[in-house]
DNA sequence: TTGTATGCGTTATCAA
DNA sequence: TTGATAACGCATACAA
């Protein structure tokens, strides 16, 4: 069912057909009714391809995030997916596993796959081929979760929400206070966290070197039973997510030990599971879905005006910190 | 950075170009290698929407599920993403949060968005008037985790499923069971679950009557939790799915009861989220990627042939049972 | 307010 | 093995 058809059945020309969908008011009331009820019996559709063709424009919005098994970014997605959607874009998403490799693909498949704009969280900025491509064809986009000063980037602080995290444990009473980070290589979420950490730390003149890099998800709780087998042990474990938070109370279980009783646990990203489980996961929220949509929104608009997303509109949104039940003072 | 700029560039024709990036092999050897290197240099990308208008195909996906905010959908839409991906497709998913208009716009747009073809979770497929506008369209879909005779489908028995797993827990000891479920109205899979439920109890002459259901995820942990201060009260809870389940262990916990020493608590989905929780969560678990990865080869197919998908293709995997911590013998 | 005609970038048909 | 050309469905400049 093309334009063509409507046209003629409606006893117009094509153009008026055209017209009556994208400048409604360019047309002849009356005319426009007939053709709207023409195109509705015919179950007309305007044919997306063409009109991209001709437009040169998709209305396809290209994601690239590490991988969706991570609620914390199933929960951007969602945002970035809504946020798309009532601004009138489709949302074509790859997911790279956070393997580099992959980083390069997704950008170059987006870029053959006619996308008006990108938005991506990618492993490190500062290094990222992917980025670097993406630079040369001059497509708008936005980093989501990442942070530098040569990107338009939205996040939050991650270091100074860890460093907070630090002084309110200490506050706790705790002293030897351990980090549970994913692997620092593959993620500048990871890096800052560690700097927020290590400076928390050392801010307070206690031990900021102590930290245990998980870097397989399936050995991580082993690896973090094993670390609360030596002795002495940490009275607490920050962790850089909320997974590897959720892995180091299973952890903790398997080594014996309670939380938050016998040790305390946090995490890091605020997903909504960890408000429903037992204990309650005490971490640093991050407005998961604010972020898709405050990222889609920077997005539609250097779309709209036809020029990429300045690094100066980069934001950082607040984070926040649920206590929870996984923490708790230092007996 | 057109066809014609490379063709212009390489010294031959555009039609030469065409070939040498869509049958490689019909070109001569040094030819091929030439356009091949100018292609290189000068970043050429065939344009996809160009491509989709002259091919009428666009090698996308549809995929229309709930929400990304349970697990299962994500971590189906992570094996679809993936599947698809190897296969040479973009997807274009939608989520309806378990809307109806929600479900009958998404098809409404991703029909309008030049789909080949559809991969749908749908709220009934009895009633779902998505799907018959989908029918009428004459487009290739699958549906997944849905289950009806009149269409293609890719899911788990239900049914049987939990039929089985109250036996399990009969033979634990339990007599006082009590189903908790999602909107039943909502979704044939809560419907069938229900099924297994009552039909699995009579079938040991117990009570199969006794299910709370729980409309609204705010409110489910007070819901679940007022149950539990009934007396007499439950020695075991079926939940229709694993987000139920972690808030009945919430809910438990809430009113006192220790899982699954007080009360025994198992799932439905098998999230990879719930081997890492303490309690471990017991639950019947489908292989959610493997229902994504399955849909779309039967889709892929369809669109390669040009057909329809049979709703004889129709499959139901095998579940399984994850043993967990959430569930013990009645002591 | 409406119609005519062109071209967006590609693939496929046909001829060379 | 290669080239010329038409057509996919649409939006728009221009003419009426």
């Amino acid at each position: 069912m093309s334009i063509r058809e409507v046209a003629e059945q409606a006893g117009v020309s094509m153009a008026t057909v055209s017209r009556v969908f994208n400048r409604p008011d360019t047309v002849n009331a009356v005319t426009r009714a007939h053709v709207l009820q023409m195109a509705q019996t015919l179950a007309y559709l305007p044919n997306a391809s063409a009109r991209s063709l001709r437009t040169q424009r998709s209305r396809v919005i290209g994601v690239v995030l590490p991988t969706l098994l991570n609620p914390v970014f199933a929960e951007c997605l969602d945002g970035i997916a809504k946020a798309a959607s009532s601004a009138g874009y489709a949302i074509l998403p790859i997911t790279t596993d956070y393997r580099l490799e992959s980083e390069e693909l997704a950008v170059q498949q987006l870029l053959a796959g006619n996308v008006d704009g990108m938005l991506l969280v990618v492993s490190n900025p500062a290094t990222s081929s992917a980025l670097a491509r993406l630079r040369t064809a001059n497509l708008p986009y936005v980093l989501a979760y990442n942070q530098h000063p040569d990107h338009p980037c939205v996040s939050v602080d991650s270091e100074r929400a860890v460093h907070e995290l630090v002084a309110r444990l200490a506050a706790l009473g705790h002293r030897r206070i351990t980090l549970i980070s994913g692997q620092l290589a593959a993620s500048d979420r990871a890096q800052q966290r560690q700097r927020g950490f290590s400076a928390g730390m050392q801010a307070l003149g206690l031990d900021g070197t102590q930290w245990l890099e998980v870097p397989f998800v399936e050995t991580a709780v082993q690896d973090i039973c094993a670390l609360l087998q030596r002795s002495p042990r940490p009275s607490a474990l920050v962790c850089s997510n909320d997974l590897l938070a959720i892995r180091s109370i299973r952890a903790a279980h398997l080594a014996g030990l309670r939380v938050p009783q016998d040790i305390s646990v946090t995490g890091f990203d605020g997903i909504a599971l960890g408000e429903d489980l037992t204990p309650m996961l005490s971490t640093i929220t991050q407005p998961n879905a604010e972020i898709g949509r405050h990222g889609v929104q920077l997005l539609v608009a250097a779309m709209a005006a036809g020029e990429a997303v300045s690094p100066a509109s980069s934001v950082l949104l607040a984070h926040g910190f649920r206590a929870g039940e996984s923490c708790a003072p230092l007996s």
